[in-house]
DNA sequence: TGCTTATATGAACTGTTGGTCATATGATAC
DNA sequence: GTATCATATGACCAACAGTTCATATAAGCA
């Protein structure tokens, strides 16, 4: 994090060499392009719940169903949205589909945003 | 992450034993709610690059308008939905606001939220 | 074979959101 | 004071997202 030089705005008003530094850095467009679709499917209520069941338990998508208390449908296009994303897998049992976290960085991410959300209450 | 008990479900179709564990240790409805905002304003485009821009320096409202390549009002109205979330803090500079980020959890995140996707790719 | 159960999906509706335009505010400079 | 510049904000609109309803698929059971 390089400080901001102080100087009065020309021209346009901003300052040149900075936002050229800045530029330089940046991540491309399709990189911040991913990261912003990622934290978009995370955040959602709905699809928050399932993952925060999920992180304690494999379920089924009636189980899931069952706990967030709304109808089956809604439940079953939010697991494809993460499915899509990644961020869930399923399995097939008998008549039952089984979901599961689909790796650890999203409960990692998830952890953190908890910390963040918890430290800006006191 | 217990393990899921293999039975076939009755009634409803759920795993009563396993739902209840689960929904003793699930987030409260509130702290799920606040998690998914927080991340519901990560998940935009223009945001993100705002992030990863302050996260390299300092800048004004002017800088980042030419940095994105979008009009000054647009940018405005993001760094509204920014601050307001308080991921960001502004100071007033003369005729300038200055923006940074408010804390370090949201640079972890994003840096997170990097390490995910580019994981995704392999 | 048909019947039931678990899950998935398409269409439609509604609420939300990101951007644009026009305008307001607030500070500096003249 | 007036003019100008940087930023903020309100109204509006188009695109999108989440839910519901109805229906399709697909597995197990009689």
């Amino acid at each position: 994090m390089q400080e901001h030089i102080e100087e009065s705005c020309q021209e346009q008003c901003f300052h040149p060499e900075v936002v050229e530094s800045v530029r330089r850095d940046m991540l491309g467009s399709v990189p911040a392009d991913e990261l912003a679709q990622l934290f978009k499917v995370l955040g959602d209520n709905t699809r928050i719940r399932i993952l925060d069941a999920l992180y304690r338990s494999e379920l089924c998508v009636c189980d899931l169903t069952a706990l967030l208390g709304m109808n089956q449908s809604a439940v079953s296009h939010q697991l494809r949205v993460l499915r899509d994303a990644r961020i869930v897998k399923s399995r097939k049992q008998g008549k039952n589909v089984l979901y599961s976290l689909d790796d650890e960085h999203i409960s990692g991410l998830v952890r953190m945003g908890s910390e963040h959300v918890s430290e800006l209450k006191r």
